[in-house]
DNA sequence: AATGAATGAGCGTTCATTCAT
DNA sequence: GATGAATGAACGCTCATTCAT
């Protein structure tokens, strides 16, 4: 009875379209603009159709912002994960993990930012939180099993997992925004400098 | 445009407190729920004094807002400036660098919060990169004169001057969020990370 | 910026009706109270509708204001054309353009009052004295014809076209003002002064 | 006991000095820049002098409005009186009085603006319906004389008073706004233009 | 599925005025 | 006489959301 869409939509084919069209449009200028500066008008407008299009595909305008940063991190996390499958021992398996996070970080560019702007987003902070701890805490795994092999000397490592992502994620922003860097090559620096900084007692 | 002078206005004593409550009571909310989260209605209310009163010292929002990140950006800078003049070798530099920052960051949570918002914010894009990217050469500097001085071997110094920012200021947001863990301790791990990751080639 | 695009909308009927009912409304406050003593609120309180229906339909009350000015000028303007057009000869076509602005004024009563207010005021001064300069070289050129036709004797052209203006826009200030003198007697009246004051050398 | 100034305050020299600094920028400013458009803080800024300055010598804004208005209006009245004493025909002292009228806008064109603006105010209406009244009454006893004493044909005698002060006053603005005009020929137009005029029957 | 119209709370800002000193 | 500080109602405007068709 009620129009406000259920968790699961039937959607047609176009119905399907229409919702792609509106979620990278979104994307998009979040990115560029700001999710603040940009307003379901702007959106519906540069599509060209009514604001009710909007509200037939999302209950509400948060719930697409959550949609898109939450689809993001997952489809992040799944890159993180297959390439830590692609190595056996743990210090290769962090650099897979960073070479593979630093690509995805270079082909969507908008996700990153709009990652950085849900950083600092009260709605958001527990969101994030987690999937970083997420993150850290594979990476964490992998340097602990790197000591327990002989790999490194022990260390604190969570602080260590921390330092690695940090610096290559430091370095994915700078691939990101200066455009005309490689970033392969960014990629195998900062693998170099965290693989050394893991040598670290 | 006629209550709140674009240059100077001279501040009775009460006057000065009233500003500095402002912007304390401010800095605060923005840090804590957001600068477009935060209203000015908000910040009067909560010092219970009338909506004139935001604009008698201020000309806009927008002004106090970039003021705060001005003035922190300026005390960080002046903070580091002193501690790389404690130290005479180039990673030493770097070292004392790294420790009064991230003994920054720890007293200063609010404002490390707003740069992160403001990284994220179109309008302030120019201001944070520049300011990025003095601490970057300062960085830099003392990784050249240390690969000329044959403490560390050659390698691309921007990039590591990168991960090396990258690797700190990632734990640095560690401190501030997880309270309970003791600054101090994880400025060694990052300044023994940092070095270690400087001697890969 | 979003909900009231700047060039065209597309509008139903209902959609019309209400624009114009603003248009109407906006004008009669505006002549009435003035523009600045006529807020926003009070045209949708009036009309019994949201603040939003406003900017749905113009993107500012500024825009409004000139709107409604500019299709006043225009239409004024066109009446005087096609008045002119009725007689054959100089001081006929004059006649027939005093009376029919005359008309004019007395059926646009706060139009007539917009004008005035918009001639005290910066943001119109250059519209308006555009539109006056337009007035009166349309006078003046009949003017002109008329002495070299030996219909009137020679003099500066401009200050008599002025001169014509100006007594007649003031009767029929006092027409508008003073309801109960009938329009086409003192049409009449000017007419009869300004023909024979252009008979002054 | 109050500090709401009363309508006669003993006020020293240097006091009499202030207020008049205040009577003439807060004249120049409403002239040039629109009443509502020029507040307080701007004038007492200009004057360099604290906000409850103008409080001490005015009640209100609208008191200082209303001053500068009746005292410009009483002025030009006496002017207008002093020069119809000046002939002695009819037609004559119609001439001095827009001679002397013209002069006057010419001296004070501000004043001549405030007039413009008060013209269209609901607050200034009367007081302005009032002066214009008075003076066209002027006008119209000088119109009717020179009918009984045989110098123009009988007529409208209102209709043809506000003939005159239309066409006049129209000129005077052109005068006023566009510099480099000479004051004393565009009255001599002026005055032939309207003696004319009143040739009509 | 989609439209144009409407809502209304809330925002940043202004400014005539008052007040304590 | 004069100051800087404070008030608070009102303004123009925005925008996420809802509704009738």
């Amino acid at each position: 009875m009620s129009d406000a869409p259920p968790t699961e939509r039937h959607l047609t084919t176009r119905g399907e379209e229409r919702r792609e069209q509106i979620v990278r449009c979104a994307t998009r200028r979040f990115a560029e603009h700001g999710v603040h500066e940009t307003s379901v008008s702007r959106i519906v407008d540069e599509l060209g159709v009514g604001k009710g299009v909007f509200y037939w595909y999302f209950p509400s305008k948060d719930t697409l912002v959550t949609e898109i940063i939450s689809s993001a991190l997952g489809d992040l996390r799944t890159t993180q994960r297959h390439a830590l499958a692609t190595a056996t021992d743990p210090l290769g398996r962090i650099s897979e993990a960073l070479r593979a996070s630093m690509r995805w970080y270079a082909a969507n560019p908008d996700h990153v930012r709009l990652f950085e702007w849900a950083d600092s987003q009260e709605g958001f902070a527990d969101q994030m939180r987690a999937a970083r701890e997420v993150a850290r805490s594979d990476i964490e795994r992998h340097v602990r099993a790197a000591v327990s092999q002989g790999q490194i000397p022990p260390g604190h490592p969570a602080i260590r997992a921390e330092a690695v992502l940090g610096a290559s994620q430091r370095l994915a922003r700078g691939v990101i925004r200066n455009r005309g860097i490689e970033p392969d090559e960014v990629a195998e620096a900062a693998i170099r400098f965290c693989l050394a900084g893991l040598q670290a007692g």
